[in-house]
DNA sequence: CGATCCCGCCACATT
DNA sequence: AATGTGGCGGGATCG
């Protein structure tokens, strides 16, 4: 649009090469061409501007008439500019001179048109968000500037701010590797927790006192900001740990203070950061004297960053009007959780994000996983205290890529600290949510309100034991805050959702109207599924979408949600006939399930067969979790037991064991706990993919950590998806008690990727289509089944079978048998079948995933349903969020 | 008139 | 010394 925009923009479109070419024949090439290659890129832009500059000159001071018809012109640029490019030089010229007219006119194009954020948006058009690994973008600075047509000092602007959000890296002198967003969330996610620790008081303590912070702010400033001295907050997170010895004046500016801008906004709980007081917070040195020249230059640079982080979606701008008017601000407008480790993105690229994210989310976790061991046992010990929500957090927050080591380390406090943060922040909501289930919900996430069940993980017993209690409610919340949030909607989440009336609304709310969490005495399993919400998704295969985005982001790849959600419809009336207790309660949740909550306990379920019916507040639920645990000690289950046997270790694998509540099925989850308490050692840990509405009611747990044979996973990284995988449908989980996966644990951990992750993602397909509630059951290979298939067929047959494993299939039959309700929906096991490792990546996961649920922009076959996907979460989005988002998108 | 922030001088870093 | 980086702030624009 910038008038220049002829030149630098032909250049930058294709037409650009005819117009280059002239510029280069005339002349241009000859003198230039001694120059290195860069200079080339310069010379379109002479060579045009020249004869063009004259044109202008001559036609502006010919007529005013004439920059109007350019101004104009700017729309029909595009046209011209293929026209151009398509016609010979002699039509160029021509067009030439139009255009060169009707910039001239603009010739002093708006302030605006220069700004550093337009110039940013360009920039950023000429890189793809999620650049296939595969492909290394190099980016020559002069060769961008001139392309731009801007003078190289303002790409420095851009690039420091993209480099300190690690999306793109400085390889050489005036070269730069473009890295895309690929790891914006794990960068995010740092700068969070970095910032937590450097602000979070402050800013806390900000936004309490808001307005006298200023004062105090000096004082505080003293105190947090001692710790930021100048190393480069985040940089190192970056394998070039040596550049950061190096470090001068380089680490100093724009980088570290982008950063630090960065975490501000991470760490503020409103999300908006007045530039005031950021550049107070980030002046540090100046602390005492203020004064008043630096504020002022430290605004000008935070002016400059905002204009880059706007671009990228990041924030934008707002105006907070305080006692003394009206002052500017930024609000952030990025992915807040980074439950799994991402998310953000997909409001910035629309189409590419859906995927990125996914993968991302994916990857992370299972790197997560793969390292850790080490960590899950810390995160245990943590978790001990905070139960499976610390944990949980962690695994996803865990920095996936492959530096890993660095950031191992760097995680582990990032990630214990971030425990702590969070621990505090869970308990607070815990209490809230103690008062009503759907407080919580509400609290977190509108969407979210559902009820969410829980399941009790198999795990450790030790873990279980005394978390579980708290377990419940804070990983409700926890899960809720940070997962749901993270997608997106979390931010936003504090909606008042309609939890427990809405869940009413749904119409079942049977035993805990308002309370959102069930408790399922079935032991073994843990899974909750928050429904999703009512959002309408369920209806259509959109609600999928969005399910799956935040699947994605959960980390899982759990392809299936979509279907679910009707199946948890279908289910729900179903279910009540069945259940016996909880039934209701399920229902409800998996009403309410709309907001899809996921929590996952670990903890260990025994089976206390009737615990499943206590559900009715989340306290309670707490209570009978601790009460199931007592049962898991005893293992009952045998029937399960045969199967489950096969895979002792439900931790690691955690399986995932759906069961219905129904007593009938309590004896194999029973094995699994026995099992899983075996395997003590890790905890199970759980992913939890939240249930996007396409899923509608599922929430996936994965056990992030691995079982020994898990453990290969673990390696991969997709530890948590590989192993047992326990998905219950909200829905599902209503109607139907249990869903076991029984623990291929063998099984599983021999098989890990590919073929899991084919499975997933048949399942998900067609299975969620049928809506029917799913359990995945990490195995189904394992066990033969002890139960009859038979009840698979009740289900539907539709979906059914092919991606059931057998023996999942038979277990759900078993169960459905049992409960009749259950026969009215079928149940599907499905195994989930990660691609373990490898397939981590996002890529191989998309292939898998493909079309139903994840697009990528380039993958996308289907752009509608991408759309609606975000749509959906858009709907949860706050408005502003939606213009951003769709601002954002259009750009790209 | 305050909010923005373009522009480019010039110091420091790197080659 | 030449060139790359990028801090910095004057002062023009915008709203």
């Amino acid at each position: 649009e910038n008038i220049f925009d002829r030149c630098r923009m032909a250049p930058k479109t294709p037409i650009k090469n005819e117009p280059v070419d002239l510029s280069k024949q005339r002349g241009c090439t000859p003198e230039r061409s001694p120059i290195t290659p860069v200079k080339l890129i310069d010379r379109p832009q002479p060579d045009p501007w020249t004869p063009t500059a004259n044109l202008k000159m001559l036609v502006s001071a010919a007529s005013p008439d004439m920059r109007d018809r350019e101004k104009k012109k700017e729309l029909f640029r595009p046209i011209e500019n293929s026209e151009q490019s398509d016609t010979p030089d002699s039509l160029q010229y021509d067009m030439v001179d139009d255009s060169t007219v009707d910039e001239f006119e603009k010739q002093r194009p708006s302030r605006k048109q220069k700004s550093l954020g337009l110039l940013c948006q360009k920039f950023l058009a000429r890189y793809p968000s999620y650049p296939l690994s595969t492909e290394k973008t190099t980016i020559s600075l002069d060769e961008v500037a001139s392309i731009l047509g801007v003078e190289r000092r303002r790409i420095y602007d851009i690039v420091n701010v993209l480099e300190s959000l690690h999306l793109v890296s400085r390889v050489a002198k005036n070269q730069y590797c473009w890295h895309g967003r690929h790891n914006l969330s794990q960068t995010l996610q740092m700068l969070q927790e970095a910032g937590e620790l450097q602000y979070g008081e402050l800013m806390t303590f900000f936004q309490h006192k808001e307005q006298d912070l200023e004062y105090k702010l000096g004082e505080r400033k003293k105190e947090t900001i001692p710790d930021s001295q100048g190393r480069p907050l985040l940089d190192f997170s970056e394998p070039d740990c040596t550049s950061a010895s190096a470090n001068s004046r380089k680490d100093k500016s724009l980088r570290i203070m982008s950063q630090k801008f960065v975490m501000l906004f991470l760490v503020s709980k409103t999300k908006i950061v007045t530039l005031d007081i950021a550049a107070k917070i980030l002046i540090e040195e100046t602390q005492d004297t203020v004064d008043h020249s630096k504020f002022k230059t430290k605004v000008r640079r935070l002016y400059d960053i905002a204009n880059v982080l706007t671009s990228l979606g990041l924030i934008k701008k707002v105006h907070v009007t305080e006692e003394r008017g009206r002052k500017p601000a930024f609000k952030w407008i990025g992915p807040v959780e980074f439950p799994g480790k991402t998310d953000e993105p997909r409001r910035h690229s629309p189409a590419s994000d859906p995927l990125p994210g996914m993968q991302r989310g994916a990857r992370a976790p299972f790197q997560t996983c793969a390292t850790g061991k080490q960590r899950f046992t810390r995160h245990a010990s943590f978790s001990g205290a905070q139960p499976c929500e610390g944990t949980r957090r962690k695994v996803s927050s865990e920095p996936n890529s492959p530096r890993q080591e660095r950031q191992d380390e760097c995680c582990s406090k990032m990630i214990n600290l971030a425990a702590v943060c969070r621990q505090k922040i869970e308990e607070d909501t815990r209490n809230k949510a103690c008062a009503t289930g759907t407080i919580l919900n509400s609290a977190r996430n509108p969407s979210i309100t559902s009820p969410l069940s829980l399941l009790p993980v198999p795990g450790d017993s030790d873990f279980c034991v005394n978390p579980l209690p708290q377990a419940v409610f804070p990983v409700v919340q926890a899960d809720v805050p940070s997962l749901s949030l993270p997608n997106g909607i979390s931010s936003q989440a504090p909606h008042p959702t309609t939890p427990a009336t809405s869940k009413t609304e749904n119409g079942k709310p049977t035993l805990l109207p308002s309370q959102p969490f069930l408790c399922f005495p079935s032991s073994s399993l843990f899974m909750l599924c928050g429904g999703l919400q009512e959002n309408n998704l369920r209806e259509t295969l959109p609600a999928a979408g969005d399910v799956r985005n935040r699947s994605a982001e959960a980390q899982a790849a759990v392809p299936p949600g979509a279907c679910q959600k009707r199946s948890s419809h279908k289910c729900s009336s179903p279910s009540a006939p069945v259940d016996d207790e909880e039934p209701a309660a399920k229902k409800q949740t998996v009403d309410a399930s709309d907001v899809p909550l996921s929590l996952v306990v670990p903890k260990k379920p025994f089976e206390s067969p009737k615990a499943k019916s206590t559900p009715g507040s989340g306290c309670t639920s707490a209570e009978h979790l601790e009460d199931f645990h007592l049962d898991l000690t005893s293992p009952t289950a045998p029937e399960a037991a045969d199967k489950e046997s096969t895979k002792p270790l439900d931790s690691q694998e955690q399986e995932k064991c759906c069961q219905n509540k129904d007593p009938d099925q309590p004896s194999p989850r029973k094995e699994h706990i026995s099992k899983e308490n075996a395997y003590q050692p890790f905890l199970p840990q759980y992913l939890y993919v939240q249930p996007t509405a396409g899923l509608s009611s599922f929430n996936f747990l994965f056990s992030a950590n691995q079982a020994p044979g898990a453990l290969s996973l673990a390696a991969s990284q997709l530890p948590s998806l590989s192993v047992p995988c326990v998905v219950m449908p909200s829905a599902a989980l209503a109607s139907f008690p249990l869903v076991c996966s029984p623990a291929i644990t063998s099984p599983l951990s021999s098989v890990p990727d590919g073929s899991f992750s084919a499975t997933s993602v048949n399942f998900s397909m067609s299975s969620l289509a049928s809506a029917t509630p799913l359990f995945i059951g990490t195995t189904a290979v394992v066990t033969p089944k002890v139960s009859p298939a038979p009840a698979v067929d009740p289900q539907q047959p539709a979906h059914p079978a092919p991606h059931l494993s057998p023996v999942l299939a038979s277990s759900c039959g078993a169960v459905k048998l049992d409960s009749p309700a259950c026969v009215g929906h079928p149940v599907t096991l499905l195994k989930l079948q990660q691609p373990s490792s490898a397939p981590l990546t996002p890529k191989s996961i998309r292939p898998v995933c493909h079309e139903a649920f994840f697009k990528t922009p380039g993958s996308l076959g289907d752009p509608v349903a991408w759309k609606k996907n975000e749509s959906n979460q858009t709907r949860n989005a706050s408005s502003v969020q939606r213009r951003l988002e769709i601002s954002s998108t259009s750009p790209d």
